[in-house]
DNA sequence: GTCTATATAATGATAGAC
DNA sequence: GTCTATCATTATATAGAC
């Protein structure tokens, strides 16, 4: 692995663990084993890397939920295959932990990567629960777009409800909770 | 309002907003209007600090939760006022948020109120849930604790989807997700 | 491309005067 | 209780040699 590839690999990982406001240069260049001066010759400074490790840590994240989305079976087989995906569920979302940070949200091309990734989700999901209604698996009176976003939004807080108790357990029951409801709406 | 009141109102604000990591005493002292010296004599130090301000938004959050679920009506009609209450959504959650904190999540002391608040809503929401079923409101296979997290995993996960939009929306969507598919296990 | 030197500001405190 | 001085370390670079 070359050193840009070193530094951005490095990046994401230090973001994932701390966000971008307790990931620091220096921090990078150590992980990344790569000098100062390394560093500021491929990137301008710390926003343009980390606008190149989270473009990556979004791209993957869509490649990985994409795989559980396209599989065989129903609809509600599906949307569990997404639930059920392996996660690291106590170190959290590699992309939603960037929604909460202040410095992220408040630069418009580092919060794009994060907003299209969700979107993105929120979309495919519901395009999941749409074939399902249209197939006759899923009750007419759902909402496609409504049941989606509680969806991707049962994950998200799971990670949070997760670390919050320091256990992996109310992420497990959220997604069991949420499977049981829309099992609630399967014909 | 006396020193020791600003610096912990201040800092409950500050940790809304910015995080533990990405507040920094200083910022602390300027909007307190309190001295280097002052802050200092009244808190050990910065983690001390965050300790009282994150103890006062976890009791407060409680409160408000508490007003919600403790009112008039049906269980899915709690739950409901509790999804509908008034929220500062693109703001997020002021406990929640500190969940994705590197240096809180790895300090005992200062993840337990966190997890505390969390594990006292979970509980208090399965209750109401339970008291539904009790009264045959609710169907006989909803499992009140799965379900009592996916309902706090999507107020959270909702906050996080409205952050990386830039949106209220995706809140909206799936608060409205949830309680459609709460509907379906309605009597 | 990588290294070392240098620079300015902020971070998170401590010490002691008032 | 509050203020000012001081301090060691880190953050976030820039400059220029090699």
């Amino acid at each position: 692995m070359d050193t840009v590839e070193r530094l951005i690999t490095s990046t994401q990982e230090l973001l994932w663990d701390r966000g971008y406001v307790g990931t620091s240069p220096k921090a990078i260049q150590q992980h990344a084993q790569a000098g100062q001066g390394s560093m500021y010759h491929h990137f301008a400074g710390k926003s343009e890397l980390a606008l190149a490790a989270i473009s990556r840590s979004a791209a993957e994240l869509r490649e990985e939920a994409e795989s559980a989305l396209s599989g065989a079976g129903t609809a509600v087989e599906r949307i569990s295959a997404y639930l059920d995906r392996e996660r690291e569920i106590l170190r959290g979302c590699r992309v939603g932990r960037l929604a909460q940070d202040p410095d992220v949200v408040a630069s418009e091309e580092l919060r794009r990567p994060v907003g299209e990734t969700f979107d993105w989700l929120r979309d495919r999901l519901a395009q999941v629960l749409a074939e399902g209604k249209a197939n006759g698996e899923l009750a007419e009176d759902l909402d496609p777009v409504d049941v989606a976003a509680a969806v991707a939004a049962v994950v998200q807080g799971g990670y949070v409800l997760a670390r919050a108790a320091g256990s992996e357990e109310p992420f497990t029951h959220a997604v069991a909770g949420v499977r049981d409801l829309l099992l609630g709406k399967q014909l």
